[in-house]
DNA sequence: ACTAAATAGGATTCTTTTAGTCCTATATTT
DNA sequence: AAATATAGGACTAAAAGAATCCTATTTAGT
């Protein structure tokens, strides 16, 4: 349906959460603060842990602090952090994998093209602009 | 996922193909072509003909036929004609509906102007240039 | 040493969406 | 009348997405 995932939209509004404290917040006052299940944004910090978006914690008085300045994140990464890629098709992503019509198909390259660009204006975006 | 459906897949393969061979065309004929599941490349076609993209042709003889010139069809005109909408969220498209977080929510905003972005890129492009 | 509060992550379930199929009706050409 | 199209409703199957549950590990404070 051409939409961002529920895991990017709470990985966004996390990202913004924490550049606006600058400092450390724990996963519980994120997911309170912006009314997120609790449980699903826990593995959605733990992928943006994984790629080095965040640095984490453990332990009492632990959490989550960003790793980079706001202007140095862009929508593109924090996209790919979280399992998706941005393609418009799964041959444009995943090449001739699961499609049986990849060698005579005519509109792939082209959708290539259009999905540069799409890359393009996630990779221009970074979470500073959503301060 | 991010991905166009199997319906605007469809839908473009069958819109080049008959704007290469510029006349009627029987949806079997694209369906076998393009390697598409017929019944369902059917019901494409009814969604692009109610839109006004195409022409239909009932009985013997019949089939579907561009109404409109390959440049003067864009891509976002075919995914809004297969019941889609080019939106990053929920919000963005409808509104509060179903959005429980809809007044406090503070990434709404900067992600509708990533939005237009992609609607203009959709809009930019046409039939013509998958040819 | 113990407890409380955090992150880490596996496994599972529920729900929604998407894809695909089946069947019948209607139109048109020969 | 028969054959070949589109029109469209109803249904089923498969896949993806969202949410929940449970246990392990780490760490600060007492």
């Amino acid at each position: 349906m051409f939409r961002l995932s529920k895991r990017v939209e709470y990985g966004l509004m996390a990202l913004q959460h924490l550049a606006r404290r600058s400092g450390v917040a724990t996963a519980r006052e994120i997911a309170d603060a912006s009314n997120i299940p609790y449980d699903l944004l826990a593995k959605v910090m733990q992928s943006l842990k994984r790629d080095g978006i965040i640095d984490s914690y453990q332990g009492v008085k632990g959490g989550y602090a960003l790793m980079l300045t706001p202007e140095a994140i862009p929508l593109k990464r924090v996209i790919e952090a979280l399992e998706e890629d941005v393609a418009l098709t799964d041959c444009n992503a995943n090449g001739a994998q699961g499609c049986d019509r990849f060698d005579t198909c005519t509109i792939r390259e082209p959708l290539g093209g259009l999905q540069q660009k799409m890359a393009e204006t996630f990779s221009g975006m970074t979470i500073a602009q959503l301060l």
